[in-house]
RNA sequence: GGCGGCAUAGCCAAGUGGUAAGGCAAAGGUCUGCAAAACCUCUACUCCCCGGUUCAAAUCCGGGUGCCGCCUCCA
C-alpha cells in the first residue's frame, strides 16, 4: 500500500489510482532555452523515481513530460542569437536529453510540445470561453478567475488576499487583476499562430491543461512539479481544466522541494545556479542522482561539489559490492553449487526487500530505501564470499540489482574489457610479487593508477576497477 | 501583511509517542609484502531554547529564537 503526500490536501494518503491497475502521471517539463540546472534536475530525477517504483510495484504507468518551446525567453533568446524560436527549442531539447539520459532519467511515454498541439490548446481556450470563463479583449483572451469557486485551493490562498498583496501585472484590459493571460495577441515580429481569437500564441498555464488532457484524459492520477509552481501554474491549471470539464484534474499533486545554494534557492534569476552541463565536467551524474535521491523530495537540499563527491563515495560502496559479486560469478564457484538460491540467504535477501519497499510506500522515502540498499549490501559483504554457492550468489546480485534499478542508481556497468596491454601489465605484476620484487610491482600498480586502474589484491586473486 | 516549510553527530540525512537508521569523513583494530576493498570497534545519555500533556516525546500542545520559501518569470 502506497502512501504519499498530496499537496492538495496537505496530507499523507493512500494512493489509490483512478483505474485499477493503472497510473497516469503529468510532469511539468523545462522550458527549452538553456541547459537545465541542479535544481530543475531534482523533479526530473524524482518524478522518474515515482515513475519506476510504481511500475516495480506493478502498475501500469503511462508518464507524459511536456517541453515549453513557445515562451518569451525561448523569443528572447532566438533574437539575441539571430535565430528562429523552433531551432532554439529543437537545440536545447537535444542538449535536455544529453543531460536527463546522463542523470539516467528514462524517457517519457511522450513529450508533447506546444508548438505541435496548438489545435487543443485552441480548442480548450474555446471551451473556456463558451462556458463563460474566459473572455476576449483586443486579441487576448483571459481567465476569469472569479468565476472559478475553487481557485486558491492548493495553493492555499484567498482570492481577497492576493489581490491585496498584489504585485500582480496591471492591465487595463482585463476585468479583474487576478485573470491571467489564456491568449496573448501576436507582438510585432514574433511567431503567431492563427485563432479563432485572432493571431498570437498561448499564455504559459494553458498548455499543460490542454496536453495533459489530449495525452492523458479528463482527470490524472498524479500531477508533479517542483514547490514553485503551486503558484500560480498550478493553481491556474487547475483552474482551466476543472472549469472545462468539471472534473477533478489531478487526484494528487506532488511537489519537490528546492535545492539551495548556501542555504537560498537556487534559480537562474538569482543567478545563483550550477547547469548540470557544468557539473558533468567535474563528477558522473549518477553522483548527482544519487546526491538528490539521499533526501526526502519534499526537503530542500543545499548543493555543493563536498556534497556530490560524498555521494560519489557512497556510491562506490554499492559497486564495490557490485563487483565483488560480479567477480565470484566469473570466479566459477563450487563445482556442485546449484543455480538456486538457499532458503536462508533467500529469506534475508526478501527481507531487505520489504524494507525498501517500506521506505518506498511512505511518500517515496528514498533516503530510507537507500538505507536499505546498505544493509543489504552489508549483508552481501558478510555473507556472500568465494565458499557460497553459486545460486546464492546469484540471488544476491539479482537482488541488489533490482533495488538499485528502481533507484536508477549504481547501473553503470563499469567492467568493460581490460586491453591486452593492461592485462600483460597485471600479469607482470603478479610476476614480480612472487619474485618478491616489490618495487616494481608497485610501480606497474602506480602507472595502471594513473591510466584509472585501480588494483586491489584480495585472498581471491587480483582484481580491479576504473576509477 | 497573508500562507507554508525547516532546525537531529565534524558533514549529509532518516526517524513524527516507546527509548536515536543509513552514508561520507576521522580514529583504533583484523586482513595484506605494502596498499585497496571488506569486516569489527569507536563518533548524539540526546535531537535549537523554555514550558506543558503523557507511565513514556526528537516525535503531541503552547511560547520563544534562528533560517528559508511562496504570494512576481522560476523545478
Amino acid at each position: 500500500m502506497i502512501e504519499l503526500y498530496n499537496s492538495l490536501t496537505s496530507q499523507k494518503e493512500t494512493f489509490v489510482p483512478l483505474k485499477e491497475g493503472e497510473v497516469k502521471i503529468y510532469a511539468c517539463g523545462p522550458t527549452v532555452y538553456n541547459y537545465f540546472h541542479i535544481g530543475n534536475a531534482r523533479p526530473f530525477i524524482f518524478f522518474d523515481v515515482v515513475r519506476r517504483y510504481l511500475k516495480y510495484a506493478g502498475y501500469q504507468v503511462t508518464f507524459i513530460q511536456n517541453f515549453t518551446d513557445v515562451d518569451d525567453k525561448i523569443i528572447k533568446k532566438a533574437a539575441e542569437e539571430g535565430k528562429e524560436p523552433a531551432q532554439i527549442a529543437e537545440q536545447y531539447i537535444q542538449e535536455y536529453f544529453i543531460d536527463a539520459d546522463a542523470l539516467g532519467i528514462e524517457r517519457a511515454d511522450s513529450y508533447p510540445r506546444v508548438s505541435e498541439n496548438m489545435d487543443a490548446i485552441i480548442s480548450l481556450i474555446q471551451t473556456l470561453m463558451d462556458k463563460g470563463l474566459a473572455y476576449e479583449k483586443d486579441g487576448n483572451v483571459y481567465y476569469r478567475v472569479r468565476e472559478f469557486d475553487d481557485y486558491g485551493k492548493l495553493s492555499k490562498r484567498d482570492i481577497e488576499e492576493l489581490e491585496a498583496g498584489a504585485r500582480i501585472e496591471i492591465s487595463e484590459e482585463k476585468e479583474d487583476p487576478l485573470d491571467f493571460a489564456l491568449w496573448k495577441k501576436k507582438k510585432d515580429g514574433e511567431i503567431y499562430w492563427d485563432s479563432p481569437f485572432g493571431q498570437g500564441r498561448p499564455g504559459w498555464h494553458i498548455e499543460c491543461s490542454a496536453m495533459a488532457q489530449k495525452y492523458l484524459g479528463d482527470q490524472i492520477d498524479i500531477h508533479g512539479g517542483g514547490a514553485d509552481l503551486i503558484f500560480p501554474h498550478h493553481e491556474n491549471e487547475i483552474a482551466q481544466s476543472e472549469g472545462a470539464t468539471g472534473k477533478q484534474f489531478a487526484k494528487y499533486w506532488m511537489h519537490n522541494g528546492y535545492i539551495n545554494i548556501n542555504n537560498e534557492k537556487m534559480s537562474k534569476s538569482l543567478g545563483n545556479f550550477f547547469t548540470v552541463r557544468d557539473i558533468a565536467k567535474e563528477f558522473d551524474l549518477e553522483a548527482v542522482r544519487f546526491f538528490v535521491l539521499n533526501a526526502h523530495y519534499r526537503s530542500p537540499i543545499n548543493f555543493s561539489r563536498e556534497l556530490v563527491e560524498s555521494a560519489s563515495s557512497s556510491l562506490q560502496r554499492i559497486y564495490n559490492a557490485k563487483n565483488h559479486l560480479d567477480y565470484l560469478l566469473s570466479q566459477g564457484l563450487q563445482a556442485d553449487a546449484s543455480e538456486e538460491t538457499s532458503e536462508e540467504v533467500l529469506k534475508q535477501l526478501q527481507q531487505y526487500q520489504a524494507q525498501f519497499c517500506a521506505a518506498m510506500d511512505n511518500d517515496f522515502n528514498t533516503a530510507d530505501a537507500i538505507a536499505a540498499i546498505f544493509e543489504l549490501v552489508r549483508f552481501i559483504n558478510i555473507h556472500i564470499h568465494e565458499s557460497s554457492t553459486r545460486g546464492d550468489v546469484l540471488g544476491a546480485k539479482t537482488m541488489l540489482d533490482e533495488l538499485t534499478d528502481v533507484l536508477g542508481i549504481a547501473c553503470q556497468s563499469k567492467q568493460e574489457l581490460l586491453d591486452e596491454d593492461i592485462e600483460k601489465l597485471i600479469a607482470m605484476r603478479q610476476e614480480a610479487r612472487k619474485k618478491k620484487d616489490f618495487v616494481l610491482a608497485d610501480k606497474i600498480r602506480d602507472e595502471l593508477k594513473e591510466k584509472g586502474i585501480l588494483l586491489e589484491d584480495t585472498k581471491e586473486g587480483v582484481k580491479w576497477k576504473k576509477n
